[in-house]
DNA sequence: GACCTGACTCAAC
DNA sequence: AGTTGAGCCAGGT
């Protein structure tokens, strides 16, 4: 199974995704479905949400991905811990909601 | 290979 | 403004 998956993986749009969260330089976010966009799927903003979610890798900054409505959907590590890196990293947070950010 | 799920989004009510 | 239903996508069962 791993070198099945491993190879398959090697192109896929969760490889894409991985490489774009992790490129969100610091104070800023984008939300699931700017990243689906930029990995090629506008339409796959829940399947970015998947991915993230089963990767629990520390490299991907997930925390820097919200919905579009500007509520942060979740957080593997748990939602109080997205909201206080996101506010160290200068976003801020309101009731569990970004604020004064750019999309608005 | 069909069916269900989920950290989603949009439009309609 | 909060809820509901439908659409979309990858993964897992």
């Amino acid at each position: 199974m791993r070198r099945t998956l491993l190879k398959k993986q090697r192109n896929s749009f969760q490889e894409k995704v991985y490489e774009k969260v992790k490129r969100i330089p610091k104070g800023e976010v984008l939300t699931y479905k700017e990243v689906a966009i930029l990995a090629g799927k506008p339409k796959a903003s829940i399947a970015v949400g998947n991915i993230l979610n089963k990767n629990r890798d520390y490299k991907i900054p997930c925390h820097r991905v919200i919905k579009s409505d500007g509520s942060m959907g979740g957080y593997n590590r748990g939602l109080r811990r997205k909201a206080y890196l996101l506010k160290k990293e200068g976003v801020v947070i309101k009731d569990g909601r970004v604020v004064l950010f750019k999309f608005g």
